[in-house]
DNA sequence: CTGAAAGCGCTTACAG
DNA sequence: CTGAAAGCGCTTACAG
């Protein structure tokens, strides 16, 4: 195990002084070239590493920002943490990941930590819709920005997709093109804004068509139980709707989690898609356009989501006392086979319809 | 913006010195019951927050763990990121995520930022069959544990699965109990000795049996190139295998990523999974079994890598001078349509038949 | 058991 | 521009 090298060392090594060794190698004014370069050539040599730790306890101010997530093996989630951790390090910083599970003890306690890391930043999709430990972020001064839903109050930089729009025009569709006159629905709704606004735009798509009727199911409680929250819930729930008397003739899945079960539910009943129920859900995954019937779906444009919040991030950062900023952007339908619609339900080559909900920025 | 705490606030207000209360708060010994819990009072009244910088300077070893993995969008990482993360949190350690891409100059900044930060551990799926960056964490005296790819030298404690064994079997029951006596594989290379394992198993597979042959398609060089390595590049790869005059009556894909760019290949193609080709791949994905057709793999014990990975990592931080322990998993079989079985491909329970590679464990 | 004091490795006013 | 020195908030030998 060998020695760690210090600024001491290389101030030595280079006949200078521990202040002008700090100053070269954090890039900062008040060096000349000549300097700076003799200060770079001898960290080299000696091969000299940094202690980040040293540097956050004096500059009060880690070089990392956290990243807390309500499930990060949540294909979205992942997805938006490959493109957080990629810009953080164009940064310079480290990405501490944190994952809630949905629950807001844990949300609480992973905040707590980030204030004790003091992370320059925070992204987070919050398990709940009171802003709660994010208020002491905030009075700590660390600049945070939320992902995919909103928390009561607008003191928060927030950018989310069109939840309400994107499940309203599913269900339109589902109303208009195909002439379903019962939808049903299958959401967990305790996880936040995200799944209310959806349910709301199935609930405003219905309302809007006089004589089609709605019938909805949610996790509810249950939802708190991290393992019955995959495969078993999810179809339990779609179950529920298919067990009915008067079970819906098209059902909304509120996420991509759900659309799994809903399409095991329909199978597990040995009825098909889309002749015995249609199935129309939130979020696209890579492999729904191959699923027994391709899915049709709400798609989330994770890149623009993902970039935004980072820049926005990291706005804030150098500008702390910007207005909050709310950013909604526009979901994008894809029409595949599961819906009704014809075209990609069997072999050959899958041509999606693509359109899209229209976008809003508030500033 | 509040004013932070120190334990000089907690001292003053509990009418001790900061060395009781870091004894107390540290949960060390060398304090009366009383006296810490006074402590703990005081700092539960003041709002005591804690600062992880000057803990892990002091200390010389940060209160967190890297995790470095090549590809985090992957369900299979992203699964794993999920079970390390709740372990690390049950020891009090962050977690620093980072996202390697397959490239080697990322992972030797990423593992060079984990020096900086003076982690108390690293878990890392190599990007690199040579140790490189590695040995520098090993000199750094940084307990490091490698999961899912091995690298040259046996210096590392390693957990994967029986990458050979599940590729072999999955061959194996192509060729014995379907026929097949032409088989295609997909494959990246480049990321390390999981896929040549799989290669080495489905090439063993067939070499067992006189008369089948094997044709290999690999992505090479083109891996590097991120944008590509998606479903573009999958399919374009099943393709190749496609379009030959004599082209193989079943296909072995390398990943769950490739598996998708195959079945979608074979689409394209206009062909039928079984019928035309039969397919089978390694990974499962919770979506795998309602594609069109459900696919057969051989899947990975997720679940316990991680668990087994987090269990040698904190063993070795615990002792450090512990000789290293290469851990192989067993691979399950899951038997669905694709390779030709009956039973799930159409609607209906899904009934998979699941067998196990062997077990193989190395003190 | 308890406390005074040194020190981890940086950064940054301050003086020259 | 350059450097001496203080100090960020903890932990830990050391003395009592």
């Amino acid at each position: 195990v060998a020695k760690r090298l210090t600024y001491a060392d290389i101030a030595r090594h280079a006949g200078l002084s521990t202040a002008s060794v700090s100053r070269a190698l954090s890039n900062q004014p008040g060096v000349t070239e000549e300097v700076a370069e003799r200060v770079r050539a001898s960290a080299r040599t000696l091969g000299y590493r940094g202690n980040r730790a040293a540097r956050a306890l004096r500059r009060q101010r880690a070089d990392a920002i956290g990243l807390v997530v309500s499930d990060i093996e949540n294909p979205f989630f992942s997805s938006i943490a490959r493109f957080v951790e990629e810009q953080a390090a164009k940064h310079g910083d480290a990405v501490l990941l944190c994952n809630t599970g949905e629950s807001r003890e844990q949300e609480r306690r992973q905040l707590h930590m980030m204030m004790g890391e003091n992370v320059s930043g925070v992204i987070v999709v919050p398990s709940l819709e009171e802003p709660g430990a994010l208020l002491e972020l905030q009075e700590a001064g660390i600049p945070t920005v939320l992902v995919d839903r909103r928390v009561n109050g607008d003191e928060f930089d927030t950018v989310m997709v069109d939840h309400y729009g994107g499940a309203r025009a599913l269900v339109e569709h589902l109303i208009l093109d195909h002439g379903h006159a019962h939808i049903g629905t299958v959401t967990v709704i305790t996880s936040g804004t995200s799944s209310r606004e959806r349910l709301r735009g199935c609930r405003e798509a219905v309302a809007a068509h006089p004589g089609v009727r709605l019938t909805e199911i949610d996790a509810g409680e249950l939802a708190d139980d991290r393992r019955r929250r995959t495969t078993e819930l999810t179809e339990g729930l779609a179950l529920r709707l298919l067990d009915r008397p008067d079970a819906p003739t098209a059902i909304f899945a509120g996420n991509n989690v759900l659309s799994l079960g809903a399409l095991r539910a329909v199978r597990h009943a040995r009825l098909g898609v889309p002749e015995d129920v249609a199935l129309v859900g939130f979020d696209d995954e890579p492999s729904f356009d191959l699923l027994a019937p391709p899915l049709t779906v709400a798609a989330q444009p994770i890149a623009q989501i993902a970039s935004t919040v980072t820049e926005l991030l990291y706005r804030r950062v150098a500008e702390p006392d910007r207005g909050a900023q709310s950013i909604v952007l526009p979901a994008e339908i894809r029409l595949r086979a599961s819906c009704g619609c014809p075209g990609a339900h069997s072999a050959g080559r899958t041509a999606d319809h693509t359109t899209s909900t229209e976008e809003r920025t508030q500033p």
